[in-house]
DNA sequence: TTTAATTAATTTACAGTGTAAATATTACAG
DNA sequence: CTGTAATATTTACACTGTAAATTAATTAAA
């Protein structure tokens, strides 16, 4: 007697295509303009359909800060693993700064933008690991073979943090003093492999 | 005839106050609990008194991150100029961290919440120079006593950089995989100062 | 084929937002 | 007092997220 309930399937697809266009208003205009109403709009759905498929308009977010940070770790996985482990290091500094690059919209979503309560959307926090452990294990890499010397985490972390740090100063138009990031970054990459 | 206009100190005491009443309201809370009305209610005034002496909230968020981006400046200034002049950079990234670590609210203001067209607040724009000249000046002094070499935008960025990354990878808790920020940064400044 | 059941989806409603426009209040010069 | 000009408040509007009420749709049983 009842009506069919939707599959999996339709559900994922409903969600999918309402992250998509809520992604596309957002790189449109900023978070501010990213509204219930208007998604439904351009999906031609009623406003409240987003609540029965989403918890709420932060848990849209948290999806779509999952997706983006999904497809960094794409990104980096898809990174050649090339010889000397520090090349290896190096291309992976250079993707990592090339997804903020051409895609900051993406970039400020998954870092510049405050998500409270992360922890509440396991998706999120898996995809943001994935990102992490392909770092992670390039250092260790650099590591056992000797090429860098030191403790895997504190490598890690200092070498993430510096690249994440010249992206978001550039992101937040603090590069100022006549510096650009594309003058910067490689004299930092430079820097940061020239004698260790 | 006209009635007693404003006078420029009655003025200034308004903004301040209201300025005050809004940070304390977005310590308490977020970014999305400050509103208009509730910063007005705090000091018993009508709403509209605001959009006399403010263009609108984003005005508003605008001298709070000029007021905050002032006092990491001041923090700067205030630390002591030791020598040798590497002693001194490390202090200055030393109190940077600090700053960030103990007003998290006012860092997150003054890198992590996006303002759009930052350059239509001239205000912001000298403080956000103020605070950067610091860092500026230590490294050229590094440079000039020989400590180290290079270009001095390239290592005076670098080094703001890598403090900032660590720092606001902290802020979003992407410092997972059991690393903590007071283990890390001591850490990142021995090893940027290890060999130069 | 009608009917009852049950889920999906929409509509309505509410409290709250930023802020423009209309209105009221105040204080001085004549 | 009265006109004037500045200050301050009130009202109003178009939005927002989302809870609650309602309608629509689809199935299985009678």
């Amino acid at each position: 007697m009842p009506r069919k309930s939707l599959t999996q399937t339709e559900i994922d697809i409903f969600r999918t295509s309402f992250c998509k266009a809520a992604y596309e208003l957002y790189e449109q205009k900023d978070y501010q303009a990213v509204t219930m109403r208007g998604i439904a709009k351009v999906l031609g759905c009623s406003s409240m359909m987003a609540y029965r498929y989403f918890e709420n308009k932060e848990d849209v977010f948290a999806s779509l800060r999952a997706i983006r940070f999904d497809r960094l770790a794409q990104t980096l996985e898809e990174v050649a693993e090339t010889l000397p482990p520090m090349e290896y290091l190096r291309d992976l500094g250079k993707a990592y700064a090339s997804f903020a690059h051409t895609q900051p919209h993406a970039y400020r979503l998954l870092y510049m933008i405050p998500i409270p309560q992360v922890k509440i959307y396991p998706e999120l926090v898996k995809a943001q690991g994935r990102t992490q452990k392909v770092l992670f294990a390039a250092t260790r890499q650099a590591i056992e073979s000797g090429d860098i010397q030191g403790d895997q985490v504190l490598l890690a972390h200092t070498y993430w943090a510096s690249i994440h740090g010249l992206v978001s100063l550039d992101l937040a138009n603090q590069l100022t003093q006549g510096a650009s990031f594309n003058e910067l970054f490689p004299a930092m990459l430079n820097r940061m492999f020239k004698n260790d």
